[in-house]
Formats: structure tokens, C-alpha cells, sequence
DNA sequence: TCCGGCTGTCTGACCGGTCAGTCAGGAGCC
DNA sequence: GGCTCCTGACTGACCGGTCAGACAGCCGGA
């Protein structure tokens, strides 16, 4: 798969209106988790009748497809501009994370929607979604590979194979919010995940004889 | 919170019976995810009536709680013989890597399993779930700590705070299964993602010096 | 040995509620 | 009149949970 057909994949053209709609259902992810949310009730955050969702979207499937690349674009460009603002390498890891870890309320919807994402593309008989997932996974993998290869190529980070370390990263990432969300006072751990995070990630990479 | 406390939500008397049913659910959930199983399916699988399943367990949720706890204390018990029988601190590792990454379709019902007690975790209506949820991470915590503490006192570990090894451990682990459940094909990855964390792990601990 | 009552296990039929999706039609605008 | 945007009322499907009762085994007494 080319980075044209992933981007493709991300790629859609949304009205106005269709935008307006996709920031009130990504509002409300955070709190329910797309399963437990109805289209009434977001119908009723946006002040306009369920039935307006469908016409604008047809099924809730679409109006949930349409949330979530919205949501994924945001995320890739937000990375994007932090890596490519940096000078070094450490820089470089230092601003992605902090990039990644924006804020409780941020990072709580943003997580929330990605494990509803990861729950619909599980279900085989849900392309679309699966495909959705693989986008994301490969431009994000390409980032971290990015930030990696920086840094072997300046002599301060070792990696016996960039790709496999884009993957350690990644896991470090993830399973720290996983670990994050099930905070009993998520707010209150955030910042002290964002530094966990960064140490974890220089004390993989980092060169022994650097 | 204490060792007993934690235990004791683990804990519970389940009759032959019901761990019948607790068995045939476990085997559902990695295909459809628990949100998606209707009691009627579980019943049909089990060739029982709906009822009965109400029956022993009074709601759906008991049932689901309890094939969790069922689920988390063989878990636990097989990580504990793992580490147990290793001698040297890398050893510990191995074979703990090996007790997780047990096997593809093991692992899938696992980690859906995993995914969906963090999904009822976080609908902090259900205090059950999330106190169930806590419970298996203090648990699991524990060993990895135990594991790193272990390797720190004899010289071959390097970690400045053992609990904060720990999560990274647990961070790596749970981060690379999300990623293996995302394969195309996590069959024919998943020694793959065992040798990756492996490697992983032991890049993070490894004292340079050592 | 037979009988009646009791208990624990199990079921089919049913109920109430929820929710995605349909449809006929209204309001404003060109 | 025709178009886009929008709505309230409705439908059909699904699902968790209830309930009255069936059935088998057991126990104590005659």
C-alpha cells in the first residue's frame, strides 16, 4: 500500500454542517464511548433532530466513519508540526510527546475514540473501519520511524532496526495511556505520564556509548 | 489498599455449573467482543436456555464479571509460576514473556477480554468493573516490579524507580498486544511481537554498564 | 416399596424498553 | 414549482430481564 491510497483512505469532503456534527459527536465520545452514545442523545447535544443525522450521514456507522477520520487528521498533522519544528533528536522526541499529550480532556476523548475505533475494526465484518485503523497505524508507524532514523543517523539514538523501534515506541505510548485512563484521577496523572514517557522512550533509544 | 484486599475482589465461589457457563462465554468473547454477545447466543452456545443464565448469575453483567475475575486469576497465577521458576533475573523475563505471549488464539481472547474491562471500567457507572480493573493491575504491577527489583539487586537491571520500571513493563507489553491485535494476520505475528518485547524489555532494563 | 411433598434446576412465553432507520410532509429560498 | 434542509411520528428488530410452571431427585413416613 502506497502513502497515497492511506492518505486517500483519510482523505473526504465534509459540508459545513457535517463538521459542525462531527465536533459535537467527538465531544460527546469521551463521556459514553461511541456504543453506549444514540444518535438522540447526540442529536440532542446539537440542538437538532435525530433524524437530521441520518440525512446528513445515512447511518450512524457513517456518522461515526466521519468522526473518527476527522478526528485521526487532526492527530497526524498535530504530530507532523511538532517533529518537524524540532532540531535534534532529542528535541524531536521531546516535542512529539509533548504533541501527544495535549491535555486530560484531549488526550481522554482522543484515547476513548481510538479504543472505539480499535473495538469496531476487531469486528471482521466491519471493513471500512479495519481499513480506517490500518491508515492511521502506518502514517503514525511512519512518523515514529521518522523520529527514530533522525536520530541513529545523528549518532544519538541506537536501533538495531528502525521499523521494529517505531513499533517499541508506539507500545510505549499506548500502553501508557492504557494505563493512564484507568487512573483514579486521570487529570491529576497526566503530566507525570507525559515525563514517564519520555524517559522510557530515551532509555530505549538511547546509545549506551553515546 | 492491602495484598488481602485485592485478592479478596478477586476471589469468588463459582459452582461447577457456573464455571461451565463462565467457560462459554470466555471462548465467545474473543470472536464478537462482550458488548456484542446477547445472552441468547451465549445460551445456544452453551445449549441451554436464556434463563438459566439469569438463573445463576441473576443479570448479565454477574456473568460478565465473573468470567472476567475467572479469566484474570488464571492469568495471575499463570505469570506467578513463571517467574517462580526462573533463576536468573533474565531469565525471569523469558519466561514471563513466554507465560504472556502464550498462544495467537489464547491471546486474542485474552486481550479482548482485557479490552472490554477497561471499556466497562471507564463508564464509571460501573464501580464493580473498575474496581475489578484495579485490582488485576495492582496484581500484575506487583510481579513486573517484583521481576525489576529482582534484576535491580543483582546488578543486571538499571531502573531509577522500580514501580515506574514496572509500568513501562506493563506499557510495553499491552502496547505491543494492541498493536499484534491489529495484524492482518496476528497468527502468523504473534512469535514475532514476543521477540519484540523480549528485546524491547530488555533494551529498556539493561544496565549500560553491565 | 410406594407415596406425597419439597427443593434445586431449568425452560418457553412474554414484557418493557431502547435504538437505528423510514417516511410524509413542512419551511424557507431560488 | 422545485430544491435543500429539516422535523415528528412511527416501525421493526433486538435484548435484558421476569415469571409461572415443568421436571427430576431426594427424603421421611406409612
Amino acid at each position: 500500500m502506497s502513502a497515497g491510497d492511506v492518505a486517500d483512505d483519510l482523505r473526504e469532503e465534509l459540508s459545513a454542517r457535517q463538521v459542525d456534527l462531527v465536533r459535537v459527536t467527538y465531544r460527546l465520545i469521551a463521556t459514553r464511548g461511541i456504543r453506549r452514545l444514540s444518535l438522540q442523545e447526540i442529536a440532542d447535544a446539537a440542538g437538532v433532530s435525530k433524524a437530521l443525522l441520518l440525512y446528513h450521514f445515512g447511518r450512524k456507522e457513517a456518522l461515526v466513519l466521519a468522526t473518527m477520520r476527522w478526528v485521526l487528521v487532526s492527530a497526524e498533522r498535530h504530530i507532523r508540526r511538532a517533529i518537524d519544528g524540532a532540531r535534534t533528536p532529542d528535541e524531536a522526541i521531546d516535542a512529539m510527546v509533548d504533541a501527544i499529550f495535549t491535555s486530560a480532556e484531549e488526550n481522554l476523548r482522543f484515547y476513548r475514540t481510538q479504543l472505539d475505533l480499535l473495538d469496531h475494526a476487531l469486528d471482521q465484518r466491519d471493513d471500512h473501519f479495519e481499513r480506517l485503523s490500518l491508515s492511521y497505524r502506518t502514517i503514525v508507524n511512519a512518523l515514529y520511524e521518522e523520529v527514530v532514523s533522525r536520530g541513529v543517523r545523528a549518532g544519538s539514538f541506537q536501533a538495531r532496526d528502525v521499523a521494529e523501534a517505531a513499533t517499541v515506541l508506539r507500545a510505549i505510548v499506548d500502553g501508557l495511556f492504557l494505563q493512564w485512563l484507568q487512573e483514579a484521577r486521570p487529570a491529576d496523572a497526566h503530566s507525570r505520564y507525559r515525563d514517564v514517557c519520555k524517559r522510557a522512550i530515551m532509555a530505549y533509544l538511547r546509545d549506551p556509548g553515546g
